[in-house]
DNA sequence: CTGAAAGCGCTAACAG
DNA sequence: CTGTTAGCGCTTTCAG
């Protein structure tokens, strides 16, 4: 059994209040008796038990996170900035593989709602109504990360994907392409995937590019995916000089597909991808992309969390995106 | 202010007890005063609170998890195969990034601690005698993954570093390769380097090859790092015809080198990377790695937790390896 | 400066 | 079948 805070009054010969107010900084005793109380719990190996604290504060500085998949390197890049900023704020973060499961989501928000957890974190899909009521009818400071919210008291935090898009699509025809092509993630994905289709038609509208709809093909964001959409692409427009991917991991599922078929990127291609993470910088030829600032996105939606821990109604916000160059488009010009 | 079970009890006429008994799905009440009890819980939105549970079970039915870093790919994937299993398990998961730095590291333990966790997982770093030491003292199951222990009560589960890269350098030897460098992790890393460099050397020793120091080039796992030694490791051994890297990613790193240098892979060398993270697949050309079940590993860890939790000992494990090939070795023979 | 006592929300004997 | 009563380990008035 380890020792507990009667324990240590009673070795020390005080009351429990005392040692109370001694561990927790509180003033209210001499220094001897502190001193001679700290002797106790060294000698006891006395540590406060925080769910005994969590009952009586109703606070448990901790916070959950619900994710689609843990694996993804964009998951990853953003719990990271997630679990340092909490860590800034003496928070514990609880991880969920909601794994896109509708009750497996439920599921996990009313086990964080029971484990009272002060704030949860939605990423990377689509806030539905039942998920943003039940959010609601608990009363829990929420935020969504990589996606929207039409609820004014769940607020997000994304890049504006439909701008990004746009100024993917218009850096490859500063680059001289009039034949660009898309690979868009799933189909009708209200976040990640109609903006961004939105935002190439805007651009090639604005330099009457005709659009056609053989020009898009669509995946799933990963790599596989991005290889067999290019194959179709491929198929049906011979004649394209440049590919806008709708994930990095696309693209290089495009620079695989070119490198079995003998196209040179960018020479015979030039393709550009859309996140920035890490593998961005590993491929051949390193990729030209849509950064985003993945991390950072999880530091500021801890930040807003907190916000609204504390009574506060943070606003919504778009974070900056650029496009970061490096080989894989060439300049026809 | 949510409603508890007294306002349940209250409301439906009823005591505390027998609330918590419907609640808990034990036996003791009539169908009639459960229903009215169930719709008065309905009514009022009851949800249980798990740390009041907590408080009186002692239990509380989550682990915490120490990574080195939650943004690489390898501890992306670990953490998806723990979720997974402490899910089935009904577990919650903390996670914390020690960024491997001891105090913190410390400071996790001791907050995991406090929270009362049932279980730690340590992965991907070397448990030092500081941290076995208080583990030992905190009397909680604890397992370590992708690492040794020395401490028979905190058990380890990973492969065998040394037996996995002397297939690796049996493979290349295999494929007629007899000038094979290797790119390690860091230098004096007693888990991921020392013993992977030892494989190589009794690889070489079985088969007459002779060993020279400046075979070896050190690097830090990552992509950069592996970039950087091929450049060394290039200008004094210009006449290798196989590279082992000790990380997928410092793999890259060497087929980006040569891409640069214009030196085909597998034609004008080859090369063979170590984890089988989802990069090698992405690559080009697609690469030939040393194969770590890491998700499994997750998975299985947990299950080492949970049986120890449950008052058994489990024995440490050796996780099965395998050579995947893909197209980044060329059969010399 | 210090202690007694009343909870936090829930579970678990123990009576009836 | 159901209620009463002790706590779980800790914080926080309120007295003194």
């Amino acid at each position: 059994m380890r020792p507990t805070i009667k324990d240590v009054a009673r070795d020390s010969g005080v009351s429990v209040a005392t040692v109370s107010r001694i561990v927790n900084g509180l003033p209210g005793y001499s220094p001897e008796t502190r001193k001679k109380v700290m002797k106790v719990i060294e000698d006891l190996g006395y540590k406060p038990n925080a769910v005994a604290r969590n009952l009586v504060s109703r606070k448990t500085s901790t916070i959950g996170v619900l994710l689609p998949q843990l694996s993804s390197h964009f998951a990853a890049k953003l719990l990271q900035g997630i679990e340092d900023e909490a860590h800034n704020r003496r928070y514990s973060v609880v991880v969920c593989n909601t794994d896109s499961n509708g009750k497996r989501t439920q599921d996990y928000l009313e086990l964080l709602r029971e484990k009272q957890v002060e704030g949860i974190l939605f990423a990377s899909e689509l806030l539905t109504d039942e998920y943003a009521e039940t959010l609601q009818g608990f009363g829990i400071p929420a935020a969504v990360i990589a996606t929207t919210s039409h609820v004014p008291s769940i607020p997000f935090i994304k890049v504006d994907d439909e701008a990004a898009s746009y100024s993917a699509v218009q850096f490859l025809i500063e680059n001289g392409h009039q034949r660009i092509g898309m690979i868009s993630g799933t189909k009708h994905d209200p976040i990640s995937g109609i903006p961004r289709i939105k935002g190439l038609k805007k651009a090639f509208s604005e330099n009457g590019i005709p659009f056609e709809e053989e020009l898009i093909e669509y995946g799933d964001f990963g790599f596989r995916s991005g290889y067999e959409a290019m194959e179709r692409l491929y198929r049906s427009n011979p004649e394209l000089t440049a590919v806008f991917a709708a994930s990095d991991e696309m693209a290089l599922g495009i620079l695989s597909f070119c490198y079995e078929k003998g196209m040179k990127v960018p020479d015979d291609l030039s393709v550009i991808g859309y996140d920035d993470t890490d593998i961005a910088t590993m491929s051949i030829p390193p990729l030209t992309t849509v950064h985003q600032p993945i991390q950072e996105m999880g530091t500021d939606a801890v930040r807003m969390l907190m916000k609204m821990i504390d009574g506060n109604q943070p606003e919504s916000r778009f974070m900056a995106y650029r496009i970061t160059k490096r080989n894989s488009v060439k300049n026809l010009t």
